[in-house]
DNA sequence: ACCGTTCCCGGGAACGATCCCATAAAAATC
DNA sequence: GATTTTTATGGGATCGTTCCCGGGAACGGT
């Protein structure tokens, strides 16, 4: 009664067989009589009997348990990711343990350090914004633990990643306003030490060079994701003398801030200024315009990353890759100026 | 080389010492020589020696993993009360299993099945919106495992819950409008199988009685959380012979929704329609007009529920209780009616 | 000098499974 | 019918800890 839980031990005295023998039948090893298998498993079926996975792993030498450290678990590009690592995890019959950075590159450390503790069978790991080297990295590549980095990745390391197509996403989104007419675009570009980041930076430049404008340097400020900090871009971008007449976002948060702050400033969005987010968030299909966003498809993100990491861990040999997973313009009113007169 | 790792073993030997005493070492526990502790301590960080968490919990019959059911991670409400389980249930040095039901009763018990087949220490549980009755929790009271529910509760089982003020909050929000000066105030109510949704629609109710209003039936709709229905929730209201001159929604993202579909169709906000939603979610205070809105602290409930469970866990006889934590009203100008003139 | 304590430490049995090895019984081979 | 082979089972070590128990050394009190 007294949370007395069935062991392979009580199936063993009860059908008089040896616990070995209980093992065998139920891990659908060979050599065991039909018969007496069945007499096994129907016994573990009637008394409800689920094996201790402490046990097991202990012996396996494995935890069956996926560490992942994320920035925050808030943020729904990778709460979305958790989804689908999620998913694939749990259909082979892992666990995950969850720690973010909370983009501080000191409690990352310290994540990998528990991470290292927990003995996880793996690790999947998007960076913080502060991470500028993989250094703390190294020892987990000691203890051969599979380490596989998704969206916000590192390139030192010789380890498999899988990111977005951040270059072309940009690229396009750039080429998008200004084919809307566009000549003046702002960027907002998120912290360079991380790929991703650069990359965007390497599309916007690229569409507005290839397209003829003149790139002006004024016209791209670098967030650190911080929230209050979009207002004073805004702003920014309005005293301009030459202010922008389209802006590309670090993500549909902030995309969304600006135009708050651009029509309450008495322009029109997307009439004075054309604007383009990132990451299509919820409600961004609701608000007054529609934002134009990039779908970055961050559940299938979080898939392909930990299959990834799986195919590792089933074999050690495996080298390292890097997936691109495509993202989508999603084109909504924010940006549309050729319906305008 | 070959991921080998320092056990407690390697230590001994290096020492010459019996494993006894290097476990009574490290563990604090008495009968160890200052002298042998200091050697053994200093020796272990050399090594970098980190014992085996299986090993030790196989010993302790403990998992030290903490389950958690949900309905949704990408619920925002459900990802920040991850955030607070997660950081209580890290400081305990306990790890979270996710998993979440997708609102499917289905599931859920698939889920939970899970849990036990895990030997979780403890489980944290919001219900899916299908779930009428508690059958499939007797099992985990069976086996003596803390269960903690928060928010979508239980009330038949007497186990512990935290909840949030769902009666008083939902009283506030439409006592609010009132004093706006609306005179007929719809509700989008929840499925009505969850405590937390009657427990809003009493708040409701209440608030339209006490201030002496007509409750009309016609009024009242129920959602059952799906995005594609709120189009066609707004599109009922505004058809009704006398269409509602406020709105209090299931939550932010629906209420968002509806300012969208109300102003598409020639209505103004919060002119001809008041709107209060719940949850306070992200970017609600940008849009156009900014939204109203129940801020309900879901850090804080997560918090609360992973303490309250420890509670459970180190102490078997603690008896059921339920918390309830406060919200806070939040007012934007979707249901500022007396600035206007 | 004897006994009782206290202090340290080692031996070894757990925890619940897996799995190698041995062995008995059954079957197949000559 | 004696042998090898196959088949089914049990014994017991093992994973890395913890912890009970027992024993030797040191110490103090009578």
């Amino acid at each position: 009664m007294k949370g007395k839980r069935v062991t392979i031990k009580d199936i063993a005295e009860q059908l008089n067989l040896s616990t070995s023998t209980v093992s065998r039948a139920l891990t659908s090893h060979s050599d065991v009589k039909a018969e007496t298998r069945k007499l096994v498993t129907e016994l573990a079926e009637e008394l409800d009997y689920h094996p201790d996975p402490l046990a097991v792993n202990l012996k396996q030498r494995k935890t069956k348990i996926i560490g992942l450290i994320i920035p925050k678990i808030v943020n729904r590009f990778f709460s979305k990711s958790l989804a689908g690592i999620q998913e694939v995890v749990n259909r082979e019959g892992y666990n995950i343990i969850i720690s973010q950075s909370d983009e501080s590159i000191r409690t990352e450390k310290k994540n990998v350090e528990d991470m290292l503790a927990n003995r996880v069978d793996g690790l999947l790991v998007s960076l913080s914004k502060e991470t500028m080297s993989a250094d703390h990295f190294l020892k987990v590549l000691n203890t051969e633990t599979p380490i596989v980095f998704f969206d916000r990745v590192n390139e030192e390391l010789e380890t498999s990643r899988v990111i977005i197509d951040d270059y072309e996403a940009s690229y396009k989104a750039v080429d998008h306003l200004i084919k809307q007419g566009c000549k003046r675009i702002a960027h907002v570009a998120g912290p360079p030490n991380l790929v991703n980041n650069r990359n965007r930076l390497e599309g916007y430049k690229d569409a507005i060079r290839n397209n003829g404008l003149f790139l002006d340097k004024k016209l791209i400020v670098f967030s650190s994701y911080e929230n209050d900090e979009v207002k004073i871009h805004t702003k920014y971008f309005l005293s301009l003398k030459h202010p922008p007449d389209g802006i590309f976002a670090i993500n549909d948060s902030s995309a969304i801030q600006m135009i708050h702050y651009i029509k309450k400033a008495g322009f029109s969005v997307p009439g004075d200024v054309a604007i383009v987010g990132f990451n299509n968030e919820a409600n961004g299909e609701f608000i007054d315009p529609p934002l134009s966003t990039v779908d970055s498809p961050a559940l299938q993100l979080g898939k392909s990353a930990a299959r990834l990491l799986f195919d590792h861990i089933d074999n050690e040999e495996r080298p390292a890759t890097c997936e691109i997973i495509k993202s989508k313009l999603v084109i909504r009113e924010s940006s549309l100026r050729s319906k305008l007169t």
